[in-house]
DNA sequence: CCTCCATGTTTACAGGAGAAACTTACGCAG
DNA sequence: CTGCGTAAGTTTCTCCTGTAAACATGGAGG
């Protein structure tokens, strides 16, 4: 990853570079205002060159969200890979994994899905989403085939667990889950009166 | 609006003027760099006359949230109010009317749960995002007196239902509710999903 | 009437986005 | 090896923003 490289003038890998210091930066600092400069600074770069690999500063934006929904991805699958016993378990792991992803990184959970990152316009950014969106969809299609989910339409059970889980995401990195409004654990609580509506198992 | 009165210099109500402005840009520009300027430019004042009423940019962000908050509040009591039968049923109408004043206002309702608008320093808004959650609150609690929501501690109700009507606005405004994911209808078809866990009716 | 002060304006400066022009060094043809 | 094309960096420039400071205006109170 960091090649401590003496490189002269050319960088060698300079786009990976930014892209690293920008992660790191959008894990580190809690909300930061994003610019491109700061970003060059920090990577040991003039402030233009960050041109020559991005079009423009959104560019680069998308390119980190697009990253951000891999990661995202990844953490939820290997959640839902611990071999826990029922379906209901791996959903609540794998949108646990989820939220902390967003905890850990709420720069970048942010960026993901704030108007900053346009999906309309980068298809490989678009599909990513829509990738990490499929793994949930596949949980609630396997849930519903092995008697663990209501047989009702799996969009509605995939706009309710999506919702739900980046609904306590978002307040969750916004210090908005607060003990005297939710209680102390509200996340798995929430999660669970979801999945007491989404369940057979009553 | 536009009153073509030959200002005296004196504006009579700058700030409120300078407030409906950029609730105006708000709601009119889907994303809106928000820049202080611009509000003063459209409002026809100096760029720099808002600071004679706002320490800085910051502030009128929070202002304008706290407003987005209290109307919000409106636009859900507003449609609790409307006779409904069932408690559930206004459970319903209160989630659409947020969703709905989410799409309606979308850089509005990001603005109010973005970083920009740090609760923490501003008392008044966070009393108005506490007023208009407490507003879930009470119905919560209506319905688990009248026997509609189950007998579960009511802060987890509240997380779950308060994540999932952000969560489905959040979605929404970032137009990810695509029906090739979510179905044709995801809105309602979520809130049924979860309403189902929340209510006693089986 | 004159003077104070809230509320405006102008001017100034630092910092960011991005374009254009210049520079460096790697890779390749002869 | 020599010379050159080009990708990748740098410098410089313009325009824009936030914000501070100094100045102007005009209504309210002595």
């Amino acid at each position: 990853m960091s090649e401590t490289n003496d490189r002269p003038y050319h960088h060698g890998d300079l786009r990976r570079a930014l892209i690293d210091t920008a992660l790191d930066m959008l894990a580190t600092d809690q909300n930061w205002a994003f610019t491109l400069r700061e970003v060059a600074r920090r990577t040991g770069v003039s402030h233009a060159a960050p041109y020559k690999h991005f079009r423009d500063r959104e560019m680069l934006l998308r390119e980190l969200a697009r990253i951000g929904f891999v990661r995202l991805g990844e953490n939820m699958t290997e959640a839902m890979s611990l071999g826990l016993p029922s379906t209901r378990a791996q959903f609540m792991a794998a949108a646990q994994a989820c939220i902390g992803f967003a905890c850990q990184n709420p720069g970048l959970y942010r960026l993901m899905f704030s108007s900053d990152a346009d999906k309309t316009i980068d298809p490989s950014l678009h599909d990513a989403a829509m990738k990490t969106f499929g793994i949930l969809l596949g949980l609630l299609e396997r849930g519903q085939r092995d008697g663990s989910f209501r047989p009702v339409a799996v969009s509605a059970l995939a706009a309710a667990g999506w919702a739900q889980v980046h609904g306590l995401a978002m307040l969750a990195i916004s210090h908005q889950l607060l003990e005297e409004k939710v209680g102390s654990a509200p996340v798995p609580a929430a999660l669970d009166v979801l999945l007491d509506g989404m369940c057979c198992t009553d």
